[in-house]
DNA sequence: TTCTATATCGAACATTGTGTCTAATAACGG
DNA sequence: CCGTTATTAGACACAATGTTCGATATAGAA
């Protein structure tokens, strides 16, 4: 029995390239990151690199993974739209970078498959809520919902994360729900 | 006077290369297509494609320009979210374009761009719907009715434009206006 | 038409980043 | 302790970027 845990030296070579990958992010943006930045910093050799991940994509992709897992695990303990405040909750504990995404023009990749993501939750929750309709106007109301979502949590960054989680989660709930009209 | 208009020979690179890079972000998208083949396929040297751009993203804004511009003559006509219809006619006229962009995932990119011109239009639209709210709240409003747009106009291109440009403008209205009670 | 300013060309160039490969070394886990 | 596997340094071919220069072609004014 070889495979007991993964190997010690894996578990932090994979480590040290994500944290580095987050680090650049937040200095220099996404797409500015280059893979000889990214060893530099984790002190990684190059080989080491690309026998872990095919490429800075991918890389960023076992990021995003965990905090896929992250909403999924939430949003199954939560009866509806359980991503919300889970995914406000994460940003606001890690201000600093989801600043710097959506500050540098590079974000445009990251935020676009942050955006997928929420997307693919809330087609679940469509469901969830009771919502009645053909399957393209589920399929209409989940996007409507993660475009929804993401522009609060763009507004909601962009100036300064004044407000708590739970107050912006409420908002997106009510904004949602009833439009505009109810926004006041 | 020297200056009467712009030399034809200007004129024609810079249409040559615009329509270039078109027709290259249906055929292999945005990201993937390089310097090399845009000015490959518009038969135009090197050095001329730099003597005009600074780089593949100035050509890409040129061009975004150009939508934008007709999108604030729209507004200027329609009395509220006039950028809506025009933007969805746009797209209609330029389906395969539009599909290409949604399509891969190089569209990131440009779809950013275009989120951000719309958001910029919406925040205008905000005042002229008379909605009452501080500063903050206004803003928040913009960026609903960005998101909130580009979500009907994705889900409106990846299930095949199948509704007219002018019942998907209802849809939009309805939605931003009343939320998710009144999709049905 | 002629003249002149300037746009274009082609080709070379340095630079930067990517992804692959190898043989030697180091570290893990049993 | 030993066999397996991860890591390393460095070199490599390749692709794309953005700049430069002299020669050529062409637009627009007179």
């Amino acid at each position: 029995m070889r495979k007991r845990g993964v190997d010690r030296r894996v578990q932090r070579t994979r480590a040290l390239l994500q944290d580095s990958l987050i680090a650049l992010i937040m200095e220099k943006g996404y797409e500015a990151a280059t893979v000889q930045d990214i060893i530099d910093r984790a002190n990684v050799g190059r080989a080491t690199f690309y026998a872990h991940f095919a490429d800075k994509e991918t890389l960023l992709s076992s990021r995003l993974e965990d905090l896929r897992h992250l909403l999924l695990e939430r949003q199954r303990q939560t009866p509806a739209l359980g991503f919300s405040l889970a995914m406000l909750e994460h940003a606001y504990a890690h201000l600093r970078l989801y600043q710097a995404i959506i500050g540098h023009d590079s974000g445009a990749f990251v935020l676009q498959r942050i955006h997928r993501t929420i997307a693919e939750l809330a087609a679940k929750d469509v469901h969830a809520l009771g919502f009645r309709g053909t399957t393209e106007e589920r399929a209409l109301a989940a996007e409507y919902i993660g475009g929804a979502f993401m522009a609060v949590l763009t507004w909601w960054l962009d100036h300064g994360a004044k407000q708590p989680p739970q107050e912006v989660d409420n908002t997106f709930r009510r904004l949602i729900l009833k439009g505009l009209k109810e926004l006041t």
